[in-house]
DNA sequence: CTTCCACAGGAACCAGCGGACC
DNA sequence: GGTCCGCTGGTTCCTGTGGAAG
């Protein structure tokens, strides 16, 4: 009876909380149009780099081959954008037509490892490998092989390909870049995209020839570049009048300190959108745009810490002590502390090597800061602390049983 | 000027897993 | 069923180093 009244209720008290969104009229006409994955038709101030991409890829339309590209640029800078909008209108073009051509499109950072990218690219041949097992040549093998068969025209894409390299040199690179040579039925024209211009020195000289042959630089966008390409995605995003100029102003602003990147500043939009909405209001204000930067911190923070492996946890727990008592502990004092948490805990602590592994990832998430201090006789040591709001950190860790513990108010 | 601390970080190696292939 | 493979997540061993103390 109780339990049946209680459902009663709390069904009443949704079906009015869903009625009460539905009758609002949503200030967003498309959501997705903000997402980061979605690739609109007009992409302002890349008509240059637009052209010379697909200048560079119509031979593969004429079955003949053309040559590799590399494309530069920081993030948010509309390099896959781009080159996912050419291969798009490629793909139509080949279907109207009837030429061969498949567009396969590759994030080598999401991927990891060599092996997963080469059966990656196998699987968008449509040509099944098996996620493990096989040798990273098989595949290869497997690849050259199935190309010289079916002949057809590719436009191999591998995005953010200086994870890659970093991790595992330039190998795989070298064999995709003279696939070429091993078939006379296919053509195979390779896009490689980096955030970073340095991986070049990363690379064998014959590899970057090749690859090389033609380099497009995507720049940065400026405020008022960002405040055109704003607009352009308020109006596919936003019912009218719920952005005004001054919240678009100031969105293009934020955004242009942080390096131009679009990703970002309409990510920021959405999360304001998305504020504007829950608090009924019909528009977005400056207000919320703020809020969202906010929040977008701290979710991601919130995110990272939570999901962070255990003894990366165990680790930023004890940082975390140290800095709510407004210490900054060396890396020395850091390990003692984890390992007596460790102990604490009855789990098998790692040696300092890997700890100090795990220390500079979380100084490549951006949680930590690290700064390096000589102390003379007394060695040298970096000195550690939390580079974020703490308040998210806390909030992730605490909620993890084991190390509640140790987490005060 | 030399010494020497408290680490940083590279290199090589290992165990265990899931899986292919013959 | 034995041998090979890639990959993760470690360990062991090692060399390198800035600058205050001596």
């Amino acid at each position: 009876m109780c339990a049946n009244s209680y459902d009663l209720d709390s069904s009443k008290e949704i079906e009015k909380y869903l009625d009460s969104i539905l009758s609002k009229r949503s200030i967003f006409k498309n959501r997705d149009a903000l997402r980061p994955d979605f690739i609109p038709d007009f992409l302002p101030h890349r008509e240059n780099e637009l052209k010379r991409l697909s200048e560079i890829f119509a031979p593969l339309l004429l079955s003949s081959k053309p040559s590799n590209a590399l494309l530069f640029g920081k993030t948010g800078t509309g390099k896959t954008a781009s080159i996912k909008l050419v291969s798009k209108i490629m793909l139509q073009k080949a279907r109207e037509k009837n030429i061969n051509f498949i567009a396969s499109y590759i994030n080598c950072r999401l991927e990891g490892t060599e092996y997963r990218i080469l059966s990656s690219f196998a699987n968008s041949l449509n040509l099944q490998v098996p996620f493990t097992g096989l040798a990273t040549e098989e595949v290869l093998k497997r690849i050259t092989s199935y190309l010289q068969k079916v002949s057809t025209n590719v436009l191999l894409i591998l995005d953010e390909v200086d994870t890659l390299v970093k991790s595992y040199g330039d190998d795989v690179l070298y064999e995709l870049s003279r696939i070429n040579e091993t078939f006379s039925n296919s053509r195979l024209a390779l896009v490689v995209i980096s955030n970073d211009i340095s991986f070049k020195d990363f690379l064998d000289p014959r590899v970057l020839s090749s690859l090389s042959e033609e380099e497009v630089l995507f720049k940065p966008y400026t405020a008022e570049e960002l405040k055109d390409i704003l607009n352009a995605r308020v109006e596919l995003a936003f019912n009218e009048n719920v952005v005004s100029k001054d919240v678009l102003n100031l969105v293009a602003a934020m955004s242009a300190s942080e390096h131009g990147d679009a990703r970002r500043a309409l990510n920021l939009l959405r999360v304001a959108g998305e504020i504007a909405e829950r608090r009924g209001s019909p528009v977005i204000t400056e207000q919320d745009v703020k809020e969202a930067s906010l929040k977008i911190e701290e979710d991601q923070v919130f995110e990272i810490s939570r999901t962070l492996p255990l003894h990366s946890r165990l680790l930023l727990a004890a940082l975390l002590i140290f800095n709510q008592n407004n210490q900054v502990p060396s890396s020395g004092e850091l390990f003692t502390k984890y390992k007596s948490l460790a102990s604490n805990l009855g789990i098998q602590e790692l040696t300092y090597r890997r700890v100090s592994m795990l220390l500079n990832e979380l100084e490549m998430l951006g949680l930590i800061q690290s700064k390096v201090q000589n102390m003379g006789r007394h060695g040298r040591t970096r000195k550690m602390k939390i580079a974020t709001p703490l308040e998210p950190i806390r909030k992730a860790l605490s909620s993890d049983v084991m190390l509640a513990q140790f987490i005060t108010k």
